[in-house]
RNA sequence: GGGCUUGUAGCUCAGGUGGUUAGAGCGCUACACUGAUAAUGUAGAGGUCCGUGGUUCGAGUCCACGCAGGCCCA
């Protein structure tokens, strides 16, 4: 049997070949199923959405996610990896509306809900097939049979019952988030819709700063000492906010002064507190000058004078009155906080804050535990200070009633209007509370339907109460792996310390619905956890006489074909993806009471709007409940994959416990916030443990000049070209080995391209060497292996460097560090066994028979190349397998059908030789400085040369040196390498201070020290060494230095070439003899023999006759002195001097100075 | 605006705990080698280590403040 042989490698062909070799042989599920009953390593798959083409960033983040599944199935572990798919969100609902030209106004109207979420659930898994594609031709090894998908009524249902579990524990509530909201439209309005051109316009609204008065009291006393009176200034462009003030916000790092001034309407003193950097802004400087007695009122300049200065950090938790008392807090309030949004760019750099009314707002004041202002409506529910007409309620007695803005379409040019804004501000002019009123232009947003403007405005939201088990939050993370760490401790760490509850709702269409159903007034509601309790609550429904029918188990209905202006390919598309949903008969007539969980048909009904919407329930008083019209968080069905994706709890518990938490994920760091943070946040509630051990969170790959990727932009990298080009190894390696997967990646195809050249042509290389001469010799590792120890010096080196890299590459796959990996590999077979090893021993493989020697340097061969298809298959796993089966198919060393089924090279730590491998450095240095001298004496390698000269420090060096001495001299085709011990007198040396050593000890007076010895002569460096220490004067004192405070190495040695490199120095001596000049002579002959060998077509085993025109006496007189060699060299039977040759048969030699005719016969 | 992160040769990247001549590969130039040959060896050119301050006998490395790019959040 021949190992197979290769003229030029395809390597996207083979790797189409290879998975064609993995699909027939079912490969990837064998590497799953021979691992049964091993330990477990768990993998997540983070689901992406099929709505859109894959990009080659999603090559580099499941290239990631296959190398540690990969490798820890070589490691013996069973590693199932599930697929999935995200199939709910924002991102396919505006899709959808842009495909069919509607606006989330049309849902309902022009189109109806079944309709519409018909045509989501089409297009979401539009590219598919594409993803399917691209996942098998990069060798994304997943199992796409199966996959989870979070449409589907299982995956629904076990979000129920979590969502029920969290419910039951009391973690999920309905509260408010402050969202974009329309009084005029009387709904909320998305970010998208807020997106809307010409929603934003320049408006000029009333601002006020007002003064908000100090509370004496412990923390506040500072500001006493120098005023009796002090105020806080804030600035606000929403002055009908104000009665809805419980805090202020400061700037952690900003600077505040107290200012000495008055009141500029009621001319009272006033000292005010405000950011230092906007003094300028309120107090001229031409009033600096003026005396503070000598102010009138009335005075256009007012005189100031600033009294102290302060950080935020100082002023934070300092209390002030109430600004506007119309309503009570339940709670303490009206206090100073730190807030990050904070800045100087505008107003007084103190920002007021009412939680009802601002998202900044209602998060601080949420962090800090400040309460916001509510009132109680006539239906008993709590209400802010504005109701949903956008107008005050009666608590607020001043103003009630009145619209906060221009509800009511009132002329605004009118001389007689005055909005609400401006009616408050006059009151607080009044009151000594106003400290600037002024019109002020700025941006704001208006509702894209009522042109009026929009409000943030607290509107009902669903949340999950994350900050109840925040402290567990934080701890469990720190016992997670986050690579990069700083992602851990940093970005995820920060959030969570600023963690808010989870905001659960979204008032969508296509999602997961919330399972909680109400009555109206909100005073009872259930929370449905599985489809078994909803069929029980839809039968005690329609004994209760709400519902006539129980769709889980209704007959099949068919859609409606729709009216309306939609065209008709539409229409039919819709048609033909509704039927594949619609409900159909369960087919059961069973008691309800006997209906098992399984034994719903999950294909008859549907838990997506607007069929859950229909259904009404009953409450234990008898009252309908009507489903909370919600759907939530697509991040909810992301984060509860570990358990969805099983149908858990449902089904599979044994397998769900198997394969809980996950050993390891891997995604964008985009993620942080989003997967990461929900798989956490629901493992810890829920289970109290990590969902995950390990996590690589990578960066983004980026183009070749470092800008995003965007279709818009071209610079986009399309995935399929590039591995139908360079094939899926050459990619993911350049991935992997360019820079560690959590940095950026510049993508650039020219790195690609250079991965190929030097890591696989190199190795591919090696391996056709050894094919070719392995399959002359039919070396097919049959009977014993040479011990290692009958094996030469570097035979037992590159056994030991492999050992050596086996062991680095476990530990840095240990580590999740795939790049440290690839270089420990790459460098390897580059630099030490091609560059090196295979260069060195060559002749070996050629010459002579197969002897032990041979069969010694095949077996180092063939092993190294074996174990580097291991180490390197979990990241070029094609072509690493075909190098795999090339070599086993004829060895038989394994039977394997595949690489991947085999197990991780264990090291051997006793072929690990430290000394070994020093003094083969120690060759490669000494002969790279021999090859340096040559070249700067034009003296060719081929030319021998009679001796090397070696200083030798210790007795070590000259040991390690020995051992290698023949390597050296046969790369570097020198006759003898001598060893100089006494050195002294010989040797020009060179003296250099330890300067860590001396450091420590001299510290400011190492500067002297170091001039001592840097002008040290000959005889005192000699001397030194002699005694082992010597005294130099530092200042008036002398200090005795010992052998370790400096380092002594030779630079010249005279008369001779020399060369070094730190400690080590190598003299050469280029003296050619006669006899040498000969010899060089018969090298070139070789070398032209060889020549003329290979031109005219000969193979390598080829005996041939030379026949060498005589008359040159060189020539002569190398044949007679090296004939033996020459022949051999060449592979001649007869080497002959002849009279004439005649030009006919005969090639000519270019001897560089003279031509020399031959010929050359093929000896049978 | 905030949090995190990156910035070292033309390009891609290394540079534990501070130590005086800052490295590698690619690319470029020159020379050599030639039974691995679309390979290989040797040498050369190429650096304000993003900037400014500071700590220190000594800073690419530590600290502060900036600048530029990136991500997330607002």
């Amino acid at each position: 049997m021949k190992y197979n042989e290769y003229k030029q490698l395809d390597y996207a062909g083979l790797a189409e070949e290879v998975r064609a070799y993995w699909k027939q042989n079912r490969i990837f599920e064998k590497s799953v199923e021979t691992r049964a009953g091993q330990p477990t390593f768990v993998f997540y798959e983070g689901p992406p959405s099929a709505n859109g083409a894959p990009g080659i960033h999603h090559v580099m983040a499941r290239a990631v996610k296959d190398i540690f599944c990969r490798y820890k199935t070589l490691q013996g572990f069973q590693v199932q990896r599930k697929g999935g798919w995200d199939t709910h969100g924002l991102p396919i609902e505006l899709q959808v509306e842009k495909e069919l030209g509607i606006t989330k106004e049309d849902i309902g109207k022009t189109i109806t809900v079944e309709e519409y979420n018909a045509r989501c659930r089409e297009t979401v898994m539009r590219f598919k097939d594409q993803w399917d594609d691209l996942t098998e031709r990069m060798g994304y090894w997943v199992d796409l049979n199966n996959p989870y998908i979070t449409f589907e009524n299982q995956y629904i249902e076990s979000n129920w019952a979590l969502l029920k579990k969290l419910y039951d524990k009391g973690y999920l509530y309905k509260g408010y988030t402050i969202q974009p909201f329309s009084p005029a439209a009387g709904t909320g309005l998305s970010s998208h819709e807020l997106n809307q051109p010409g929603t934003y316009r320049n408006v000029k609204d009333t601002s006020i700063v007002a003064q908000f008065k100090i509370i004496n009291n412990q923390k506040s006393a500072f500001l006493f000492e120098a005023a009796a009176e002090n105020y806080f200034l804030a600035w606000t462009t929403t002055p009908w906010t104000l009665p809805a003030n419980t805090a202020l916000a400061v700037g952690k790092n900003i600077k505040y002064v107290q200012v000495q001034t008055f009141n500029p309407y009621l001319y009272t003193p006033a000292t005010v507190i405000l950011a230092k950097d906007l003094l300028g802004q309120y107090f001229s400087p031409k009033a600096a000058e003026l005396e503070l007695e000598a102010y009138q009122p009335g005075d256009k300049l007012i005189p100031f004078k600033v009294l102290g200065e302060f950080t935020g950090e100082q002023l934070a938790g300092v209390e002030y009155e109430q600004l506007m008392p119309y309503v009570q807090p339940d709670k303490p309030a009206f206090r100073v906080l730190i807030g990050d949004f904070v800045t100087t760019e505008d107003g007084t750099g103190i920002v007021h804050i009412s939680p009802t009314f601002g998202a900044d707002d209602f998060r601080v004041a949420a962090q800090n535990d400040i309460p916001a202002l509510l009132v109680t409506d006539e239906f008993g529910k709590p209400t802010p200070l504005v109701n949903r007409q956008g107008r005050f309620v009666k608590e607020v007695t001043d103003f009630a009633g009145m619209p906060v803005k221009n509800y009511d379409g009132l002329d605004e040019n009118d001389k007689e209007y005055k909005s609400t804004d401006v009616l408050i501000a006059i009151k607080l002019k009044e009151e000594g509370k106003a400290f600037r009123v002024e019109k002020y232009e700025h941006s704001y947003p208006h509702c894209w339907r009522t042109d009026k403007p929009v409000l943030y405005y607290p509107l009902d939201s669903w949340f999950i109460k994350t900050t109840a088990v925040k402290a567990r939050l934080i701890e469990l993370n720190k016992t997670i792996n986050w690579k990069p760490e700083s992602t851990g401790s940093g970005r995820f760490g920060n959030w969570l310390e600023n963690l808010v509850d989870w905001n659960l709702s979204r008032s969508r269409y296509w999602g997961t619905p919330l399972p909680i159903w109400r009555t109206e007034e909100g005073d009872q509601e259930i929370c449905i956890g599985s489809v078994a309790e909803l069929d029980r609550e839809i039968e005690r429904s329609i004994a209760a006489g709400f519902m006539t029918e129980n769709p889980l188990r209704a007959a099949k209905k068919t859609v409606e074909k729709p009216t309306g202006p939609k065209a008709e390919h539409e229409v039919n598309t819709l048609l033909e993806f509704a039927g594949e949903f619609v409900l159909s008969p369960t087919g059961t007539e069973e008691p309800r009471a006997e209906l098992g969980i399984t034994d719903f048909n999950y294909e008859g009904f549907d838990l997506h709007r607007p069929y859950v919407d229909n259904i009404v329930l009953v409450s234990p008083s008898g009252k309908p409940m009507k489903r909370e019209l919600d759907l939530i968080d697509v991040w909810f069905d992301s984060g509860a994959m570990p358990y969805a994706q099983w149908h858990y709890p449902f089904e599979n518990k044994e397998t769900f416990d198997a394969n809980f938490p996950a050993d390891f994920i891997a995604e964008g760091v985009d993620q942080t916030r989003g997967w990461f943070f929900t798989l956490h946040a629901l493992a810890v509630m829920l289970e109290d443990s990590v969902a995950f051990k390990n996590v690589i969170a990578n960066g983004l790959v980026l183009d070749k000049n470092g800008n995003k990727m965007s279709k818009r932009l071209g610079n986009a990298v399309d995935p399929f070209e590039t591995i139908g080009r360079f094939g899926p190894d050459a990619t993911r390696w350049y991935m992997i080995v360019n820079a560690p997967p959590w940095d950026n990646l510049k993508f650039n195809l020219d790195g690609i391209t250079e991965v190929q050249r030097r890591f696989f042509g190199t190795l591919q290389n090696t391996y056709s060497f050894f094919a070719l001469y392995a399959n002359l010799d039919g070396f097919t590792f049959e009977g014993e292996e040479v011990p290692v120890a009958q094996r030469t010096e570097s035979d037992r080196w590159i056994i030991s460097r492999l050992n050596t890299l086996v062991k680095e590459v476990a530990g840095y796959f240990d580590d999740y560090d795939p790049t440290k990996a690839a270089r420990a590999i790459q460098e390897f077979v580059a630099d030490e066994l091609s560059n090196w090893y295979v260069r060195l021993n060559r002749k070996r493989f050629w010459k002579g028979e197969l002897n032990q020697d041979k069969l010694a340097a095949y077996q180092t061969l063939y092993t190294c190349l074996e174990t580097v298809a291991k180490l390197a298959s979990p990241i070029a796993p094609f072509y690493m397998d075909r190098l795999f089966l090339d070599l086993t198919h004829v060895s038989g060393r394994s039977k394997s059908e595949s690489v991947h089924l085999e197990l991780f090279p264990q090291v051997q730590e006793n072929l690990i030789d430290v000394d070994l491998e020093q003094r083969m450095q120690l060759a490669q240095s000494v002969s790279s400085l021999v090859h340096s001298l040559r070249k700067k004496h034009m003296i060719k390698v081929r030319q021998p040369l009679s001796r090397i000269l070696v200083p030798i420090l210790d007795e070590k060096m000259k040991t390690q040196l020995q051992a290698v001495e023949d390597l050296i001299l046969s790369e570097v085709n020198v006759k003898s390498l001598q060893y100089l011990e006494d050195t002294t007198g010989i040797l020009v040396k060179k003296i250099k201070p330890n300067f860590k050593r001396l450091g420590q000890v001299f510290g400011p007076k190492l500067k002297l020290v170091a001039a001592q010895i840097q002008q040290m002569s000959q005889e005192d460096i000699a001397k030194m060494e002699r005694e082992g220490f010597f005294e130099i004067p530092v200042e008036d004192d002398t200090t005795v230095l010992s052998r370790e405070d400096v380092e002594i190495m030779s630079e010249d040695i005279p008369g001779w070439l020399v060369a070094s490199e730190g400690a080590l120095t190598v003299a050469l001596d280029i003296t050619i003899t006669e006899e040498l000049r000969l010899e060089g002579m018969a090298r070139e002959l070789v070398n032209r023999l060889q020549n003329l060998r290979k031109d005219s077509g000969l193979d390598v085993q080829d005996k041939i006759r030379v026949f060498l025109q005589g008359g040159n006496e060189e020539v002569a007189a190398a044949v007679q002195a090296f004939g033996g060699y020459i022949s051999e060299e060449v592979q001649a039977v007869e080497l002959t001097l002849v009279p004439t040759l005649t030009e006919a048969d005969a090639a000519v030699l270019d001897m560089e100075g003279f031509s020399l005719p031959v010929r050359l016969e093929v000896a049978r």
